[in-house]
DNA sequence: TCTGGGGTCCTAGGACCC
DNA sequence: TCTGGGGTCCTAGGACCC
């Protein structure tokens, strides 16, 4: 690691070798690995979409398909307009749309992506120490110990004491080369590659060259390299941010990197330096294996006024939602719904309890009890969130107890993305806390939300037996937590 | 074009404690 | 009596990412 390479230039010395990998339109690959005559053709995969409706989303669209217009988190119902249905598709037919602009729809397949992304994942740990997964298609590996950023001779005028430029061949531009086509042998799915010296650049360079690229950018090269891109290319700039940056006359990163940073930080915040940070080619963020979940969600869509039938929806989220975190032994100490209300008006609210419970009772009675406040209300999607998770290895008691481990050791988990080795422990936070706060402590929370709640006045006069409903909820909640002190 | 589902991180204000 | 400063935890919302 600290070998100095012969030949190796000095101002490389320490520089890293950090690669993203960067799946393309990984969704639409894996369908096209199931169903090998979608190659070529365009592929639109829609999440929330079922075979022959206009409702959901697009997840992921081939580049045959963004080619019509088609985008990621579009409603399918547009995707539609913009490229029909193959299956409606008639070249026969004058009034039915042409079979070459229309493109093939499929639901998301989760089971089947995981399994490919597992695939992927092996290559991945095969080839570096070090690899954070940041989703399903998305890694970064850090490779400096097995590459480097020596130039290679390529024998056309290329010597080693000439400094990189970004034309010369590295090693680890070879070394990037292999990773992508093992990727490809082993896995079937098309990737592209970025290489750099930090991870904020490598992740601007995988997206360079989409799809199947490869894009280098040497120690040395990185400033010149973003210079010119649009602010927005760079992580963390969404559009919010690009339209407030446009306002101070910043368009490019080469603009940004340009500016005062303590104006920028003035405007943004910590973020504003970070983004001067990243513009100017600098970030010292090691790339650190995959961790823990740090909440589990899940949601639905769909409009509805009924105040049962909204119970009913998050009975179902919040068993769903606590079966995850036992599949996945995470205990958790926070427990919140998120309810839309049209036209898009997101409203979250959370609870958490003294110490860390897996009771999927209480998700569903805490959720419910959330949920009451926007009774009467019109929602369009309601969510439950669990928080502020920890993971005990050990075995920890609860209400449920024998039907819990049986449970557990079923580990039906589909969800490859678990085998993940990133065995350095995160600290068990929630595990000292529950242990600091036996008894007293704990029932003071409990206490103190209870009686200063933020219920207004009415809301305590007109709720009648909101005070027997809240007293029987602390309660339960004590007896939880005294059965897991005993644990 | 009214917007699917699963996440992360940051900020800001209030409660509470010393 | 009216009042300092520091710290933590909690909740809600927002921006962003894939």
């Amino acid at each position: 690691m600290e070998e100095t390479l012969p030949g190796a230039p000095t101002d490389d010395r320490g520089e890293r070798v950090i690669l993203h990998v960067d799946m393309d339109c990984f969704y639409a690959s894996c369908e096209r690995l199931k169903e090998p005559s979608l190659a070529d053709e365009a592929v639109v995969v829609g999440m929330g979409y079922e075979p022959g409706d206009t409702i959901g989303a697009v997840a992921t669209a081939s580049y045959e398909a963004r080619a019509f217009g088609v985008e990621s988190a579009q409603p399918i119902s547009q995707a539609l307009e913009r490229l029909p249905r193959m299956a409606d598709a008639d070249a026969d037919d004058p009034d039915a749309p042409d079979p070459d602009e229309a493109g093939h729809y499929r639901p998301v397949d989760m089971a089947f992506y995981k399994e490919v992304a597992a695939e992927v994942k092996a290559v991945l740990h095969d080839v570096a120490d070090t690899v954070r997964e940041v989703s399903i298609d998305e890694a970064y590996l850090d490779v400096t110990d097995r590459t480097s950023w020596e130039t290679v001779d390529t024998g056309d005028g290329g010597s080693e004491a000439e400094p990189p430029t970004g034309d010369a061949r590295t090693l680890a531009e070879g070394f990037a080369r292999h990773v992508r086509e093992r990727i490809e042998r082993e896995a079937g799915v098309p990737a592209s590659v970025g290489v750099a010296p930090n991870m904020a650049t490598a992740k601007v360079a995988s997206d360079h060259d989409k799809p199947e690229g490869l894009t280098v950018v040497p120690p040395g090269t990185v400033a010149d390299f973003l210079a010119p891109l649009p602010v927005s290319d760079i992580h963390g700039v969404g559009p919010v941010t690009a339209s407030d940056l446009a306002d101070l006359g910043v368009e490019t990163a080469g603009d940004l990197a340009a500016a005062d940073p303590a104006d920028l930080e003035a405007r943004f915040g910590s973020r504003g330096r970070e983004f001067h940070d990243r513009a100017n080619g600098r970030d010292d963020r090691e790339v650190t294996p995959t961790g823990r979940p740090k909440s589990l969600s899940r949601e639905s869509a769909g409009r509805t006024d009924d105040a049962e039938e909204q119970r009913e929806k998050v009975r179902a989220l919040a068993a769903d939602v606590a079966e995850r975190a036992r599949s996945r032994d995470a205990m958790y100490r926070t427990i919140g719904v998120k309810v839309v209300r049209p036209p898009y008006d997101v409203n979250t609210r959370a609870e958490s309890l003294p110490g860390p419970v897996d009771d999927p009772d209480l998700v569903e009675e805490v959720a419910l009890d959330l949920l009451s406040e926007f009774e009467g209300e019109t929602v369009r999607k309601l969510g439950v969130r669990v928080s502020n998770l920890s993971f005990a290895a050990e075995e920890q008691v609860t209400l449920d107890g024998y039907e819990g481990a049986s449970a557990r050791d079923g580990d039906d988990d589909t969800d490859a993305s678990d085998g993940d080795d990133a065995g350095t422990g995160e600290g068990d936070s929630g595990k000292s806390k529950s242990k600091s706060d036996d008894d007293g402590d704990g029932d003071d929370a409990v206490t103190r939300r209870t009686v200063s709640g933020d219920a207004t006045l009415d809301e305590w006069a007109d709720e009648g037996d909101a005070d027997a409903t809240r007293e029987r909820r602390t309660r339960r909640r004590r007896g939880q937590v005294d059965l897991n002190d005993f644990g």
